[in-house]
DNA sequence: TATTGTTATACTCTATAACTATA
DNA sequence: TATAGTTATAGAGTATAACAATA
């Protein structure tokens, strides 16, 4: 059950990989598929996806929101949201309920089926991120998610009137 | 030209995101997505996607490299590497020779115009990164960097028999 | 007119299985 | 039998345009 990483191991020692090795996309994409496998393949077991799983996650912690705002806190558009969601509930563990003032507008909800399977979830994330806490060390995964914050978070604060060409 | 990049800093000011606030995977991949749409849209003048990017990058400082070799650098299967060199070549931006001792290997090799074509793309590059270095700090940037290979180049030296339900 | 949710659609990246031609 | 490259195909995430119902 080797998964063939070696092969990528053994590429990279006899491959010069030249800025690539030094550039933040790069690195983000090569680090975000180590963990991303590590979460989908512990999340298999219950058939969910990390998408599904961040969707119930905010669900848990924000009650009766609308999906607009779930949408753009998840950093997804409203209309990927759809189908998502409708997974979620087809599969009874969340629910929209209708809003008192606003006919137009969506609740959405966990079920009971939903928050106890999200319980058991929680756990298997918890292994994972300890997983790569052991590897970073407590301080490591603290300065590390400052720096992804400060990248994420900010979006961009600068203009893009910056077509000059070089 | 707002990108509507305002919704979602809303939207957190406004959802209580739990865990999600402090989970590497959920981190990585909001500030893969802000780190890749820049990139993207920075590439997106000489209609090359990161991907196609990557790609080139390794050629020129492994020029003849094989497949095999180069999707594994790169950690893309081969035969997601395919349609990828394919449109380099059809683009006349690289090109397959055959290898002396084994015909069923091909070496890569970048072309005149995708040496050309690439260091535009170097100086786009730099200036994407510089971009996000003024935003982390030299040392940040560097801090970055070491904890994304620490997560990124290890792959798993962990095995896989944890299937313990809690 | 603007907003909420929705449908339809397409593109990129990724993943598996199976094939060919060599070795 | 194994390896290098290829084809076909499917899944998952993300993007835009356009619509209905409601505000």
């Amino acid at each position: 059950m080797a998964i063939e990483l070696d092969d990528d191991a053994t590429a990279k020692r006899q491959v010069n990989l030249g800025p690539l090795a030094t550039m933040l996309s790069f690195a983000l994409r090569r680090a975000q598929a180590v963990v991303g496998e590590d979460f989908q393949r512990s999340f298999a077991v219950e058939e969910i996806r990390p998408m599904l799983f961040s969707i119930m996650l905010v669900l848990k912690h924000n009650p009766g929101l609308r999906q607009s705002l779930a949408s753009a806190a998840l950093g997804i558009k409203r209309t990927n949201f759809v189908p998502l969601f409708d997974e979620l509930q087809e599969r009874g563990l969340a629910e929209r309920r209708q809003v008192a003032g606003d006919r137009r507008a969506a609740a959405l909800f966990l079920t009971e089926a939903g928050l106890t399977l999200l319980s058991r979830l929680e756990h298997v994330s918890a292994h994972s991120e300890a997983h790569f806490t052991a590897r970073l060390g407590a301080e490591g995964r603290a300065q590390l998610l400052g720096l992804l914050h400060r990248l994420g978070d900010t979006a961009f604060d600068v203009d893009t009137s910056e077509a000059q060409a070089g």
